[in-house]
DNA sequence: CATTTTGTAACTTATCAAGTTTCGAATAAC
DNA sequence: GTTATTCGAAACTTGATAAGTTACAAAATG
């Protein structure tokens, strides 16, 4: 099945958007993404709801960061990006008549309930400042200046 | 996302099988699930390959289970179905150039990892038969004979 | 006013589980 | 051995939806 690349994209946005000066474009951003820039602006409006960054129209405008990157969990990126489903594995049927299959049905729920609370409670451990340090300390180890773009190479 | 049924509608199947005297044949099981024979086919192919149900051509022929219920576990059948992505959630790349890229796909990967090895760690742990046991307390406390079927009622 | 840039709606594409059709091969009944 | 049944398997269509695209209105700057 194909995934949703929502989450992973939106981290990978807000931390260029923290090594930037000033605002970037949704032209910017899509190009970094290798996308176009009305999906981009189409999944940033979810983030700029939750006020992790803002926008603004007209020349010199683009997107900001709302607040500093540690004051991000992964958690709260998911969330703004419309909490999307997490598993692909699913039931056949919500509400079957069938008693064996209502047997089924919680036996699934439960052990899914229960990934999806540890998955989300790790989110809200991470906050998005750490990948930026885990980002740092990658660049350092390659002895890599940090502020390389892919798409600009 | 669309989701993958997989997993729960072979449970179902291995259920009914087991409170059935003799085989089933894939016009049965589809009946059953609301599809048709072809995909039922396709789906316990897995399923015979791993020895959980067995199958048998011509005039009496059908499926049957390969061995008891309290013999599978989960993590059993959800190998045999071959084993389908758990996540919708994903990684934009998986092997991005961009530092920044890579660092978002370290800490949602481990993150994913985590959850995952848990749900199947869980999935390990239950029997099949434990599912048919919460069906029989079900059917017991709504005073239900307990070999209904849904597709005939 | 001309230009830049977001906001938004409408539409197309890609993907893959699910669903369908079809025929061949094996088995059993007669 | 002929017929009915049933699985096996390949080839194809459908449905759902994230992603991608197009187009244009609205707002901000100079
Ligand atoms: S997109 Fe991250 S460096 Fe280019
Ligand atoms: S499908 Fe489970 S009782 Fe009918």
């Amino acid at each position: 099945m194909r995934h949703d690349g929502r989450l992973s994209r939106m981290l990978h946005v807000l931390l260029h958007m923290d090594e930037q000066q000033g605002p970037m474009t949704s032209e910017d951003i899509a190009g970094m993404l290798g996308t176009n820039p009305a999906l981009v602006r189409r999944t940033l409006a979810g983030l700029r709801d939750g006020g992790y960054v803002t926008s603004e129209r007209g020349h010199g405008g683009g997107w900001m960061l709302g607040r500093p990157l540690s004051e991000m969990t992964l958690a709260d990126v998911y969330d703004a990006v419309g909490a999307p489903e997490v598993f692909a594995l699913g039931l056949a049927d919500d509400q079957p008549q069938c008693l064996v299959e209502q047997a089924v049905n919680t036996a699934l729920r439960q052990t899914l309930d229960e990934a999806r609370a540890l998955l989300l409670r790790r989110f809200a451990e991470i906050r998005v400042s750490d990948l930026r340090d885990d980002f740092a300390a990658r660049a350092a180890a390659l002895g890599i200046h940090p502020g390389m773009r892919c798409a600009e190479a």
